[in-house]
DNA sequence: CAGTCGGGAGAACGTTTGTTCTCTCGCAAG
DNA sequence: CTTGCGAGAGAACAAACGTTCTCCCGACTG
């Protein structure tokens, strides 16, 4: 079998188990026989279970903003741009299998053990606000609502994960629109 | 030894321990040392790990909201009632030993493992959500106004947990600001 | 004082974990 | 054809887990 066929199988299938389950509640063994990589394969690929986490929450990152990019990318209109976000959590919310933040989950599972687990999570939200920071800057919005979109699509995550509902991106969406606003300048 | 304390002292040393580290890095072995109760004991007050986590959990939501209360009963404008809850949040972060939600990481630890769990964080985050709506009904502020200062609030614990700093409650104190100007209303 | 009950300390148990080892087979090179 | 390398399947391993059991002492009752 082609090595990188081996990674891609058996990163996706850390992905559904880490992600739906925990990372702690999935052994070797069931990653095994969920992706058909021999555990030989698996341990010269990813020489310890932390590895293969880390491996996971990279790629996570990576397609979770390429996602939100390319949703994004589909309006030009820089306010409906910066809105779309919220829009997008809202299809992310509702869709199967959702289960919260892979990056806030693995921080509370391991983040008092494992370092490399939280600065994988770091540097994710850095990326994540930086983009939104891109973002509301082209929208013309004052450079301190950049902050406040993160928090409010931070809480919005974090709430829908608890509670399994995506109401929370709708809310979040509606305090954007509110920030957005300059101070005194509706309708 | 008398049972009481025996409980206390177990809930203190699973706080110190499962909020710190989280909740299957601990084993009831190293519960038993830091708490200096008896297995035999452990297991006549709490049946199971599991209900060790719940009682955990119920202990530090009961006590976690009691705080707050506390802080912002020290204030009598409404207002200021409001972004007392912000600035009490800054205190919390900036606390030693400040890991994130421990509601939040029990659900990413233990969420796709125990229903309990999520049921205990879904009541955590009702509870404080409600208590919000209060203040900031009571601050005259748009009904709608509530769910998104949870939503910053949320987000602010969040981000706090990943990053380890405290600034994102300053950062959700000054959004709260700005959504509780009524649209139209600087000075 | 004798007897019994309850609790403390920790050994023991069975399971499960992450990781490594063994055995076997297929296939490619000489 | 034979020889040897690499990989797959899964047994084996030591450690750690949650939970239960054994042993022993110390205190209260008659």
């Amino acid at each position: 079998m082609d090595p990188d066929i081996a990674r891609n199988r058996l990163l996706d299938a850390a992905e559904e188990l880490f992600y739906g389950r925990g990372v702690q509640a999935v052994g070797m063994d069931e990653l095994r026989s969920a992706s058909g990589v021999s555990l030989k394969r698996l341990y010269q690929l990813f020489p310890s279970k932390n590895d293969l986490v880390e491996a996971y929450l990279r790629r996570r990152d990576t397609r979770w903003r390429e996602a939100l990019a390319a949703y994004v990318a589909e309006r030009t209109d820089p306010r409906a741009r910066v809105l779309a976000v919220f829009d997008w959590l809202h299809d992310w919310f509702a869709g199967p299998g959702f289960r919260g933040c892979a990056f806030l989950n693995a921080v509370g599972e391991l983040g008092g053990i494992s370092p490399a687990v939280v600065t994988a999570a770091r540097e994710h939200k850095d990326a994540f606000h930086r983009y939104l920071a891109e973002l509301t800057a082209d929208a013309g919005a004052p450079p301190e609502a950049a902050g406040h979109l993160a928090l409010l699509a931070e809480g919005a995550i974090a709430t829908a994960g608890v509670t399994g509902s995506p109401e929370p991106a709708r809310r979040a969406r509606s305090a954007a629109e509110a920030l957005l606003q300059p101070k005194g300048s509706p309708a």
